[in-house]
DNA sequence: ATGGCGCCGAACCGGCGA
Protein backbone atom coordinates (compact mmCIF):
# COMPACT_ATOMS: atom_id res chain seq x y z
CA UNK A 1 0.00 0.00 0.00
CA UNK A 2 1.52 3.71 -1.15
CA UNK A 3 0.13 6.43 0.78
CA UNK A 4 0.69 10.12 -0.54
CA UNK A 5 0.72 13.23 1.48
CA UNK A 6 0.74 16.75 -0.89
CA UNK A 7 -0.02 20.11 -0.20
CA UNK A 8 -0.87 21.43 -3.89
CA UNK A 9 -1.48 24.82 -2.81
CA UNK A 10 -4.34 25.61 -5.13
CA UNK A 11 -5.92 22.11 -6.73
CA UNK A 12 -6.95 24.47 -9.64
CA UNK A 13 -3.53 25.50 -10.44
CA UNK A 14 -1.73 22.08 -9.74
CA UNK A 15 -4.23 19.44 -11.29
CA UNK A 16 -2.38 19.01 -13.98
CA UNK A 17 0.53 18.12 -11.77
CA UNK A 18 -1.44 16.14 -9.75
CA UNK A 19 -2.62 14.49 -12.55
CA UNK A 20 1.00 13.45 -13.84
CA UNK A 21 2.02 12.51 -10.37
CA UNK A 22 -0.78 10.05 -10.26
CA UNK A 23 -0.06 8.33 -13.44
CA UNK A 24 3.75 8.17 -13.11
CA UNK A 25 3.38 6.73 -9.30
CA UNK A 26 0.08 5.37 -8.49
CA UNK A 27 -0.44 5.41 -4.79
CA UNK A 28 -3.25 3.80 -2.92
CA UNK A 29 -4.19 7.32 -1.16
CA UNK A 30 -2.99 10.54 -2.30
CA UNK A 31 -3.86 13.49 0.95
CA UNK A 32 -4.19 16.49 -0.65
CA UNK A 33 -4.03 19.80 1.60
CA UNK A 34 -4.53 23.64 0.41
CA UNK A 35 -7.08 22.74 -2.30
CA UNK A 36 -8.69 26.36 -2.05
CA UNK A 37 -11.85 25.44 -3.47
CA UNK A 38 -15.23 25.12 -2.63
CA UNK A 39 -16.83 21.97 -3.38
CA UNK A 40 -18.86 22.22 -6.16
CA UNK A 41 -15.68 23.35 -7.97
CA UNK A 42 -13.76 20.58 -7.26
CA UNK A 43 -12.34 18.33 -10.07
CA UNK A 44 -13.58 15.46 -9.82
CA UNK A 45 -14.11 14.06 -13.64
CA UNK A 46 -10.67 14.80 -14.59
CA UNK A 47 -9.22 12.89 -11.23
CA UNK A 48 -12.37 9.87 -11.78
CA UNK A 49 -10.84 9.73 -15.32
CA UNK A 50 -7.66 9.14 -13.86
CA UNK A 51 -9.00 6.39 -12.13
CA UNK A 52 -9.08 7.68 -8.88
CA UNK A 53 -12.08 8.88 -6.79
CA UNK A 54 -12.20 11.84 -4.14
CA UNK A 55 -13.60 12.50 -1.34
CA UNK A 56 -13.64 16.25 -0.30
CA UNK A 57 -13.85 19.30 1.81
CA UNK A 58 -13.70 22.16 0.48
CA UNK A 59 -13.74 26.07 1.03
CA UNK A 60 -13.60 29.22 -0.63
CA UNK A 61 -9.81 30.95 -1.18
CA UNK A 62 -8.57 28.48 1.45
CA UNK A 63 -7.62 25.37 3.19
CA UNK A 64 -9.36 22.23 1.80
CA UNK A 65 -8.23 18.73 2.03
CA UNK A 66 -8.92 16.05 -0.09
CA UNK A 67 -8.27 12.10 -0.72
CA UNK A 68 -8.01 10.91 -3.61
CA UNK A 69 -7.95 6.58 -4.18
CA UNK A 70 -7.81 4.08 -6.58
CA UNK A 71 -10.34 2.02 -4.17
CA UNK A 72 -13.31 3.79 -2.56
CA UNK A 73 -13.06 5.26 0.85
CA UNK A 74 -15.22 3.96 3.55
CA UNK A 75 -16.49 5.68 6.66
CA UNK A 76 -15.26 9.16 5.58
CA UNK A 77 -15.69 11.89 8.78
CA UNK A 78 -14.97 15.55 8.49
CA UNK A 79 -13.12 17.79 10.98
CA UNK A 80 -12.40 16.96 14.38
CA UNK A 81 -15.15 15.55 15.98
CA UNK A 82 -16.82 17.78 19.52
CA UNK A 83 -14.15 20.84 17.88
CA UNK A 84 -16.39 23.49 16.67
CA UNK A 85 -13.69 24.70 13.32
CA UNK A 86 -15.09 27.22 10.08
CA UNK A 87 -11.55 25.90 8.51
CA UNK A 88 -11.75 22.92 6.41
CA UNK A 89 -8.34 20.78 7.50
CA UNK A 90 -9.33 17.38 8.11
CA UNK A 91 -10.62 14.35 6.31
CA UNK A 92 -10.65 11.01 7.31
CA UNK A 93 -11.66 7.22 5.68
CA UNK A 94 -11.02 3.87 5.86
CA UNK A 95 -8.99 2.19 3.01
CA UNK A 96 -8.13 -1.00 2.73
CA UNK A 97 -8.73 -1.58 6.77
CA UNK A 98 -6.26 1.34 7.40
CA UNK A 99 -7.50 4.73 8.79
CA UNK A 100 -6.30 7.37 6.86
CA UNK A 101 -6.42 10.64 8.22
CA UNK A 102 -6.02 13.84 6.54
CA UNK A 103 -4.66 17.07 7.99
CA UNK A 104 -3.90 20.22 7.32
CA UNK A 105 -2.18 22.17 10.64
CA UNK A 106 -2.92 25.75 10.89
CA UNK A 107 0.14 27.78 10.27
CA UNK A 108 0.37 30.11 13.07
CA UNK A 109 2.09 33.16 11.31
CA UNK A 110 4.24 33.84 14.18
CA UNK A 111 4.38 33.03 17.90
CA UNK A 112 2.84 36.01 18.85
CA UNK A 113 -0.28 35.93 16.60
CA UNK A 114 -3.84 34.77 17.50
CA UNK A 115 -3.39 31.84 14.71
CA UNK A 116 -0.53 30.56 16.74
CA UNK A 117 -2.85 30.09 19.97
CA UNK A 118 -5.33 28.32 17.57
CA UNK A 119 -2.63 26.29 15.95
CA UNK A 120 -1.36 25.07 19.70
CA UNK A 121 -5.30 24.30 20.45
CA UNK A 122 -6.04 23.07 17.43
CA UNK A 123 -3.34 20.21 17.65
CA UNK A 124 -4.66 19.78 21.47
CA UNK A 125 -7.85 18.90 19.85
CA UNK A 126 -6.22 16.82 17.18
CA UNK A 127 -4.40 14.92 19.35
CA UNK A 128 -7.17 13.83 21.97
CA UNK A 129 -9.38 12.71 19.35
CA UNK A 130 -6.85 10.89 17.52
CA UNK A 131 -5.87 9.06 20.81
CA UNK A 132 -9.55 7.67 20.86
CA UNK A 133 -9.65 7.12 16.99
CA UNK A 134 -6.74 4.95 17.76
CA UNK A 135 -8.91 2.79 19.91
CA UNK A 136 -10.88 2.34 16.87
CA UNK A 137 -8.36 1.94 14.51
CA UNK A 138 -5.28 0.64 15.30
CA UNK A 139 -4.36 0.40 12.04
CA UNK A 140 -4.16 4.25 11.59
CA UNK A 141 -2.15 6.73 9.18
CA UNK A 142 -1.61 10.65 9.61
CA UNK A 143 -0.99 12.40 6.53
CA UNK A 144 -0.42 15.62 6.16
CA UNK A 145 0.57 19.34 6.30
CA UNK A 146 1.89 19.80 10.03
CA UNK A 147 3.55 23.15 9.63
CA UNK A 148 5.78 21.65 12.20
CA UNK A 149 10.02 20.90 11.64
CA UNK A 150 9.96 18.64 14.33
CA UNK A 151 14.00 18.76 15.14
CA UNK A 152 16.63 21.10 14.12
CA UNK A 153 17.60 18.58 11.25
CA UNK A 154 14.13 18.89 9.57
CA UNK A 155 15.57 22.83 9.07
CA UNK A 156 18.11 24.60 6.74
CA UNK A 157 19.29 26.58 9.19
CA UNK A 158 18.43 25.68 12.89
CA UNK A 159 19.85 29.45 14.03
CA UNK A 160 18.01 31.41 11.33
CA UNK A 161 14.45 29.49 12.49
CA UNK A 162 15.13 29.27 16.35
CA UNK A 163 12.13 29.79 18.44
CA UNK A 164 10.40 30.97 14.82
CA UNK A 165 6.76 29.53 14.11
CA UNK A 166 6.82 26.35 12.48
CA UNK A 167 10.16 25.16 14.57
CA UNK A 168 8.97 27.07 18.10
CA UNK A 169 9.37 24.47 21.32
CA UNK A 170 5.66 24.60 21.61
CA UNK A 171 4.80 23.13 18.65
CA UNK A 172 7.34 20.61 18.78
CA UNK A 173 6.21 19.63 21.81
CA UNK A 174 2.71 19.43 20.22
CA UNK A 175 4.54 17.28 18.00
CA UNK A 176 6.08 15.12 20.24
CA UNK A 177 2.70 14.21 21.98
CA UNK A 178 1.17 12.94 19.11
CA UNK A 179 4.30 10.83 18.87
CA UNK A 180 2.88 9.58 22.63
CA UNK A 181 -0.13 8.52 21.66
CA UNK A 182 1.17 5.21 20.08
CA UNK A 183 2.51 7.21 16.29
CA UNK A 184 5.67 6.92 14.34
CA UNK A 185 6.92 9.30 11.78
CA UNK A 186 7.81 7.14 9.21
CA UNK A 187 10.61 9.28 7.48
CA UNK A 188 12.69 8.87 10.60
CA UNK A 189 12.70 4.75 10.32
CA UNK A 190 14.73 4.85 7.65
CA UNK A 191 18.02 6.52 7.02
CA UNK A 192 17.76 9.69 4.97
CA UNK A 193 20.29 11.95 3.61
CA UNK A 194 20.85 15.10 5.63
CA UNK A 195 19.24 18.05 4.52
CA UNK A 196 16.07 16.54 3.05
CA UNK A 197 13.10 18.95 3.28
CA UNK A 198 9.28 19.09 2.35
CA UNK A 199 8.89 22.87 1.37
CA UNK A 200 10.96 25.97 0.24
CA UNK A 201 9.94 29.36 0.00
CA UNK A 202 8.83 30.56 -3.24
CA UNK A 203 11.26 33.81 -2.64
CA UNK A 204 15.19 33.81 -2.69
CA UNK A 205 15.76 30.51 -5.34
CA UNK A 206 15.29 29.03 -1.88
CA UNK A 207 15.02 25.68 -3.77
CA UNK A 208 17.78 25.88 -6.01
CA UNK A 209 19.39 26.79 -2.51
CA UNK A 210 18.45 24.00 -1.05
CA UNK A 211 16.68 26.29 1.87
CA UNK A 212 14.18 24.54 2.93
CA UNK A 213 12.20 22.50 6.45
CA UNK A 214 10.78 19.00 6.64
CA UNK A 215 7.29 20.18 7.71
CA UNK A 216 4.92 17.34 5.66
CA UNK A 217 4.79 14.44 7.70
CA UNK A 218 3.46 10.77 7.61
CA UNK A 219 2.80 9.48 11.16
CA UNK A 220 1.87 5.67 11.42
CA UNK A 221 0.44 4.00 14.22
CA UNK A 222 2.00 1.09 16.43
CA UNK A 223 0.42 -1.83 14.66
CA UNK A 224 1.17 0.19 10.98
CA UNK A 225 4.64 1.37 11.10
CA UNK A 226 6.35 -2.68 11.72
CA UNK A 227 5.01 -2.89 8.29
CA UNK A 228 6.67 0.26 6.40
CA UNK A 229 9.38 -0.43 3.72
CA UNK A 230 9.78 3.04 2.81
CA UNK A 231 9.33 6.22 3.50
CA UNK A 232 10.91 9.25 0.79
CA UNK A 233 10.42 12.93 -0.76
CA UNK A 234 9.81 13.67 -4.18
CA UNK A 235 11.32 16.54 -5.57
CA UNK A 236 11.07 15.97 -8.59
CA UNK A 237 7.32 18.14 -9.14
CA UNK A 238 9.05 21.24 -7.09
CA UNK A 239 11.29 21.63 -10.04
CA UNK A 240 8.16 21.96 -12.46
CA UNK A 241 6.92 25.60 -13.79
CA UNK A 242 4.27 27.24 -11.51
CA UNK A 243 5.33 24.56 -8.76
CA UNK A 244 3.49 23.82 -5.76
CA UNK A 245 5.95 25.07 -2.65
CA UNK A 246 5.88 21.86 -1.04
CA UNK A 247 6.83 18.35 -2.45
CA UNK A 248 5.05 15.13 -1.74
CA UNK A 249 5.67 12.57 0.79
CA UNK A 250 5.17 8.61 0.66
CA UNK A 251 4.97 6.28 2.40
CA UNK A 252 4.95 2.37 1.46
CA UNK A 253 3.55 -0.26 3.60
CA UNK A 254 3.23 -3.81 2.94
CA UNK A 255 0.51 -5.33 5.31
CA UNK A 256 -1.80 -7.69 4.16
CA UNK A 257 -5.80 -6.85 3.99
CA UNK A 258 -6.74 -10.84 4.65
CA UNK A 259 -4.72 -10.19 8.40
CA UNK A 260 -6.73 -7.67 9.42
C1' DA B 1 16.81 33.74 3.05
C1' DT B 2 12.66 37.05 5.22
C1' DG B 3 10.49 43.14 0.60
C1' DG B 4 11.89 40.10 -2.92
C1' DC B 5 6.78 34.53 -4.45
C1' DG B 6 2.40 32.88 -5.44
C1' DC B 7 -2.54 32.05 -4.65
C1' DC B 8 -7.04 33.99 -3.82
C1' DG B 9 -11.02 37.32 -4.48
C1' DA B 10 -12.26 41.22 -5.96
C1' DA B 11 -9.41 44.07 -8.20
C1' DC B 12 -4.54 46.12 -10.43
C1' DC B 13 -4.47 45.70 -3.97
C1' DG B 14 -4.52 43.18 0.77
C1' DG B 15 -4.76 38.65 3.29
C1' DC B 16 -2.44 34.67 3.84
C1' DG B 17 0.87 31.09 3.57
C1' DA B 18 5.56 29.13 5.73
Amino acid sequence: MKIVTWNVNSLKVRLPHVLDWLNIHQPDALCLQELKLEDQNFPRAEIEAAGYRAVFSGQKTYNGVAILSREPAQDVSMGIPGYADEQKRVLAATLDGVRIVCVYVPNGQSVDSDKYQYKLQWLEALTAWLKDELTRHPKLALLGDYNIAPEDRDVHDPKTWEGQVLCSAPEREAFRKLLQIGLHDSFRLFPQADGAFTWWDYRMNAFRRKLGLRIDHILLSDALAPDCTSCSVDIEPRKLERPSDHAPVTAEISHAKESY
